[in-house]
DNA sequence: AATAACTGTTGTGGTGTACAACAATGGAAT
DNA sequence: ATTCCATTGTTGTACACCACAACAGTTATT
């Protein structure tokens, strides 16, 4: 420690991002996405990956764009995220049936298994960090008003 | 609409990721995020500048590393950070008085003049988004449990 | 005196994301 | 049928953000 002059790192100010919802729900959703990255990392995956396949899995047939307006993203970013669940054989592009511009999107047998594989991991993760709250009550609580943010 | 058999927009199924509160947080943060990007867009600096600023201010000699690490982010990023809002005349860096490594950072007087009206509609853009909930309490409930995640 | 630790800085790479453009196709209007 | 516009997947580009490694200058430790 050099500088007697500088305030130490534990007892700093953050004055009005203290009790602002807009920094707490930054830093809260850094560190909930830092660990859950981690974890699909594991999987071979990333975060917005995992949430197209739980898309895909849930409405089969489904087009790109349509993931995209889903998960709010443009239609762009699909092409490298299909591309890549393709090569790992979890989904697959099938021309769709009235529209030869389109895919539909479904899960293989693979993907169904590694899908299921993957929420139990996810959802033991969510288990874990809901720890932190008193009770059931207080997950649905967040998970309401968190609605109400979007 | 093409497609006789693709689902509509509207009523796709989220599955896990409806009730999933790293998801809820992830989308809750995006909005609130965009707006605050705007609102921050228009003061002439970016939601990160924004943070910094307020730690600088209520912090006075401060160290670039310190700022870094109170916000949680790599100190290389703080240079180019520093440089704008020194550029902006918000901010000045000073020779620290026991290290001639690193310098000590202060709020100009414009720089004070312009957080506080920044601050000013930082915390009516908070407000108006704080009226999607019920109440005060809710809120603070909200801080609170988003505390206990971080 | 020597070694390690720390500061600001630069460069680099990865990631995510938005936007414009394009050819192919579909739908609607006339 | 033909024309015009919208949409789909795709590519390219650009920008912001962020982590990490490396470096010279400085400070702390031994």
């Amino acid at each position: 420690m050099a500088q007697t002059d500088t305030i130490n790192d534990t007892d700093i100010d953050f004055g009005m991002l203290e009790e602002s919802v807009g920094y707490r729900l930054r830093r809260a959703q850094m560190n909930f996405f830092a660990k859950f990255s981690e974890l699909c990392s594991d999987l071979g995956i990333s975060p917005g990956l995992f949430s197209v396949l739980v898309i895909v899995e849930k409405n089969p047939g489904l087009t790109q764009t349509a993931v995209a307006q889903a998960l709010g993203n443009d239609r762009s970013a699909m092409v490298a995220a299909v591309d890549k669940l393709e090569n790992m054989k979890l989904i697959e592009r099938r021309p769709a049936k009235n529209d030869r511009r389109s895919y539909a999107l479904f899960m293989t047998k693979y993907g169904q298994e590694f899908f299921e594989m993957s929420s139990r991991k996810v959802r033991d993760y969510e288990n874990t960090m809901m720890a932190r709250l008193h009770s059931d009550h207080e997950k649905d609580q967040l998970v309401d008003m968190l609605k109400r943010l979007s």
